[in-house]
DNA sequence: GCGTATTTGTACGTATGTATG
DNA sequence: TCATACATACGTACAAATACG
């Protein structure tokens, strides 16, 4: 072998390198079926064992998902976005982003995609994005139904990012939404602070959609940069100026 | 929602989950060492087949890396940035996303990242700087040179995305460059256009160098954000409104 | 609804490469 | 140099899931 490669790869990667090739090469798109595992173990000549570690590779990566049974095998996934999320957790971790550093890119993003999405939304878009605005709305009793509403908070975001063009953006911002949201998950129902908290993200939400409602893009960017500063307000005085590496990176499969 | 668990319960994710779970648990650190698939195989009471599978999701997820021979192992390895660029370059791929999308986020993120760095660079970052600056100044003869100078262009602004202590800033702006440079590395070399380019980038750098050295922020803060659209308009031009996948593939159009 | 065939998922055994001391 | 400990790779077998008759 050359010796200018330094380590010897591991041929599983070798090999995933060659799938990942041969599906952007051929122009595979989602839901494409790949060849069974029986028919790599006899092209690329090596064991079963290889070609399900590259197959693994790919799998987690987001490009492939596999399917048993019959018409099975090796199938392209759509998007990877899971797995984009877990791999910036996983980078959070490491780097001991904080808070600050999530809010600071969060409300660039934010900011940008609600001007960049004025005029653009959908009256289908509007109906779900009022119903995530009314479901925060009503103070939660018990621990589920504050769950739910958390939730809600964090899909009227993800459903704004999706009226935008740019997929990018969109990823960016459910990225780092679901960041916080599991940041806090576990502490979030303790604090009584949350209630009072959650009424104020709902008025915003609805002042936001308000704005939305009638294309007024300068007033819709200030309410979403002061959302986001209050939220970075709230959340700093709950849990401090602590990184995010204490807080349990969620499994992103399995129950 | 649903889609985010409710699937494949797949043993070796669980396990994986479970691994994942116990180093943050633990707190480790890059560097610590994990049991080893022997003792892995008790506890969890699976085969081996499945804690190979779940060490290498978390190897290709960046949390791990393994280590042959005695004393080795698993071992819990640093960042996982290139994990993470991965994963969003394939997401960029089945989204379909331009250079338009890229160029968005990034004049964003750019001009964000060199204000918040003025008046935080130490001398040893200046002349780092000074020394990418100009690297890309003097005229490529060759190819090879002509690539040179396009890592040199690339550095100077993970450069100064390291100057910024917000890791995840410094990442997002890694992987938007990583994957302009990418998705133009075929084509880049062979565009006449691009020497002319390449001049133009040169003298921004070193515009740009000048304005943090004075501090001025107003002033540094213009620059990027015309830098970004010069550079942002020659891909439109050399390459269209064409997804980056397509570029990368040299499917689009004038050859 | 049921059985069967196909394909992945899990398991066990074994051999080889490689790094440590 | 050699022995040891670990990952890497191969082969086989069976279980589980799923599509199709």
């Amino acid at each position: 072998m050359s010796s200018l490669l330094a380590r010897s790869p591991k041929l599983s990667s070798v090999v995933a390198g060659e799938i990942r090739a041969s599906i952007i090469a051929d122009g595979l798109q989602p839901g494409d079926n790949l060849p069974i595992e029986k028919e790599m173990i006899e092209s690329f000549g090596v064991s079963r064992a290889t070609i399900r570690e590259a197959l693994k590779e790919l799998e987690v990566q987001g490009l492939i998902r596999m399917k048993t049974g019959p018409t099975g095998g090796p199938i392209v996934a759509g998007s990877g976005s899971q797995e984009a999320l877990q791999a910036i957790q996983n980078f959070c971790y490491f780097e001991k982003v904080t808070i600050d550093d999530v809010y600071e890119l969060r409300t660039l993003l934010e900011v940008r995609l609600v001007r960049s999405v004025v005029g653009h939304i959908d009256e289908e878009s509007f109906a779900r994005l009022q119903e995530l605005a009314d479901l925060s709305a009503v103070p939660a009793r018990n621990e589920d139904a504050r769950r739910r509403q958390r939730e809600a908070e964090f899909e009227f975001h993800t459903a704004i990012a999706g009226c935008s063009p740019n997929r990018l953006l969109t990823m960016m911002i459910e990225v780092l939404a679901a960041i916080l949201v599991h940041a806090t998950a576990r502490e979030s129902s303790r604090h009584r602070m949350h209630s009072e908290w959650s009424c104020e993200n709902a008025r915003y939400h609805s002042d936001i959609l308000d704005a939305l409602r009638r294309e007024d893009e300068e007033a819709a960017a200030a309410l979403m940069e002061e959302h986001m500063a209050q939220a970075h307000g709230h959340l700093q005085l709950m849990y401090g100026q602590v990184s995010l590496e204490d807080i349990a990176l969620g499994t992103n499969r399995g129950a």
